[in-house]
DNA sequence: TTGGTTTGTGCAATCGGTTGCACTATTTTA
DNA sequence: TAAAATAGTGCAACCGATTGCACAAACCAA
């Protein structure tokens, strides 16, 4: 008799078939997970009391616990962390969230040193950190999606906020824990937030550019829908009101996070009448792009032009002209998410705010054409 | 009578009933998980039923299929990833471990550039990243550990490796599937690795040097335990003896990561007798500060010294002296390793290497006293 | 001695899915 | 037309923990 192999029946129980010898190889090597209760079967005792014991439960006597913890070494058990959740319906992961655009992000040192603070603080409060892995660029509310609705994070990090940010929405729509990187676009008291004083950095950046004799005062800023951006551009135009100098619409370039940027509002920048004799830029490379063009055209900085910019990263320093730039902290401010949220995990706490303090770096690209300090 | 409040029965059952009170509240708003049993509910059926749905198993008819799919839609059901994992002993996960120097990793751009090629690998096969916060410097055994022996993750990506690595030895021992970014200390079939060909790197570049008119190349290199400093030096090496120029251990510097690296040994470089005419340096930013130093001692670049680096990172194009520096495309590193380490998991392939290809920019710094081109 | 505590442990349900196997109804084959 | 194969679904065990409650033994006060 001829076995019929279309029977798709008998392919599954092959290919189960298949999968158990496979399984069987593998686990022969992997897959020994030392389990509860085998350590309880070794110590004569039930699987809550070992459970108990890993809780280090006070019910459980002195004399119980010396024995179990002792099969437990000798097995090498180690308690599976999936299981763990699902009964406690906790992760002990927290979610980072970051801008989907993919190319930038690591570009500029902002990320990486904020993610830098993130891990170091998740680690102190034994929380890992599972990353948002965006296919789509944009997308960051699938991926928040994807990590609240499976249940993979106990919390999450937000690390950049917009106005009208769906991503805030939705979480307070669900009662999600969650920390925000920035400032949020609305007052609830139920965002955790940290932050820099943005305001006040692009404030005293200008003010400081006023005091080294400026008067024509151009920025070249990036997506406006960012709130970080829109506290800068703020704190610019406030500086210049309060001075008493204006402030014309056209002095101000909306760009993204890129050289590219810098090449082409450098460029368009020096066309403006009157011309301006210092710049604000809201990102070192986007600075340093600048200067390129600027020097390729004959300006000289601080000269001709001052120069200013966001986030003090390396090539501020070490630029041909080292420029001032404003240090945000880029760390802390990771560090603080994390502490902000576990503290939002673990003892409820609400409405917490966190200002983290910048620091303006004077280099060359500011000095005065005369000095009224 | 008194009730006493010393009974810590009591005291135990006021605390379970206050976290049932607060755990009822918060899951008025979350911990609304529908469930598949909700569904299988609603549609009438079974719950493994259900799950065949989601898994589209051919066993269901295309009736039910539509019918279960509607109920799905309906109440917003979405599987709890934590529940499957321990159901099919998969996470769906991959852990990263980053080397543990805490300042050093961010600070290179190697590791961010590396890292967003590894989220970008995992996002189009549908993995989420976690990646690993070691508190010990040092110890990313402790953190393999972790991830391995709860579960949390699938498979490993490591990002170094050095001779008679721990970590290694100890995936192999236990047969953990990972896959290595550099090349293992020993051979074995089980480890997938995807490098570059650093041996290769470091001869071409001293050759170009030596085509350039230098016969005295000194080297500028880290920790040797590293395989990846390991063979930039024996590449290094082997150009200096192929082109019968003599080769000096004193000529031989090891720092680490950093700049201070760079200024101490661009100090001494310098007192070599007799004096380099050029250096290879194992790291921008090390040779960032290597030209700093000998800037400010008045020696001039290339003339005096033809500098060479790697990693091809921002400051190496845009240092006041452009210099020379070999990409090693980071980039792609992360997103092969995530390339091979899926194949493993989900076919089983094995002894899988890949080559990612570098490519040297040539800049000022190492143009020719005289050229021989 | 008796009834009430205090202590220490186990039972069994639960977390939310997956899957081998059994079972019925329908179709195909001879 | 009877036997065999196929299709569609459900039962129940299982993944590896946690935890409310029950229960037995030891202790204590009156």
């Amino acid at each position: 008799m001829f076995i019929s192999y279309s029977n798709y029946r008998i392919q599954e129980k092959i290919q189960s078939l298949s999968f158990y010898i496979k399984q069987e190889v593998i686990s022969l090597a992997r897959k020994n997970q030392v389990t509860l209760s085998d350590v309880a079967k070794k110590a004569g005792v039930s699987p809550s009391t070992v459970s108990r014991v890993i809780s280090d439960s006070s019910r459980i006597s002195k004399a119980t616990k010396e024995r179990v913890q002792k099969c437990m070494d000798e097995l090498g058990y180690y308690p599976n962390a999936i299981a763990r959740s699902l009964a406690k319906n906790k992760t002990g992961n927290i979610g980072v969230i970051m801008p989907s655009r993919d190319e930038d992000i690591f570009l500029n040192p902002f990320f990486p040193e904020t993610l830098r603070g993130i891990v170091k603080g998740a680690a102190t409060f034994g929380y890992d950190i599972l990353l948002s892995t965006n296919t789509e660029v944009g997308d960051e509310l699938q991926s928040i999606k994807n990590f609240v609705r499976a249940s993979k994070v106990d919390g999450l990090v937000l690390m950049s906020s917009r106005i009208n940010d769906d991503n805030i929405s939705y979480l307070l729509s669900i009662d999600f824990p969650f920390s925000l990187i920035g400032t949020p676009y609305i007052e609830d008291s139920r965002i955790n937030y940290v932050d820099n004083d943005n305001f006040m950095a692009a404030y005293e950046l200008t003010k400081y550019m006023i005091s080294k004799g400026r008067s024509k005062i151009a920025m070249i800023a990036a997506d406006p829908s960012l709130l970080v951006t829109k506290k800068r551009i703020e704190g610019y135009k406030r500086a210049i009101k309060d001075c008493n100098l204006t402030c014309d619409e056209d002095y101000i370039f909306i760009g993204s996070f890129d050289e590219e940027t810098g090449f082409k509002f450098g460029r368009e920048l020096i066309g403006l009448v009157p011309r301006p004799d210092a710049v604000i830029i809201t990102d070192d490379l986007v600075a340093f792009g600048a200067i390129q063009v600027l020097e390729g055209l004959k300006f000289k900085i601080p000269e001709d032009i001052a120069i200013a910019s966001f986030n003090n990263s390396i090539i501020s320093r070490y630029s041909q002209i080292p420029f001032t730039s404003v240090d945000v902290n880029a760390h802390d401010l990771g560090l603080e998410s994390i502490n902000i949220l576990v503290e939002a995990l673990e003892k409820g706490m609400q409405n917490r705010r966190i200002i983290i303090p910048y620091e303006i770096h004077k280099r060359q690209s500011t000095e005065g054409m005369f000095s009224t300090e």
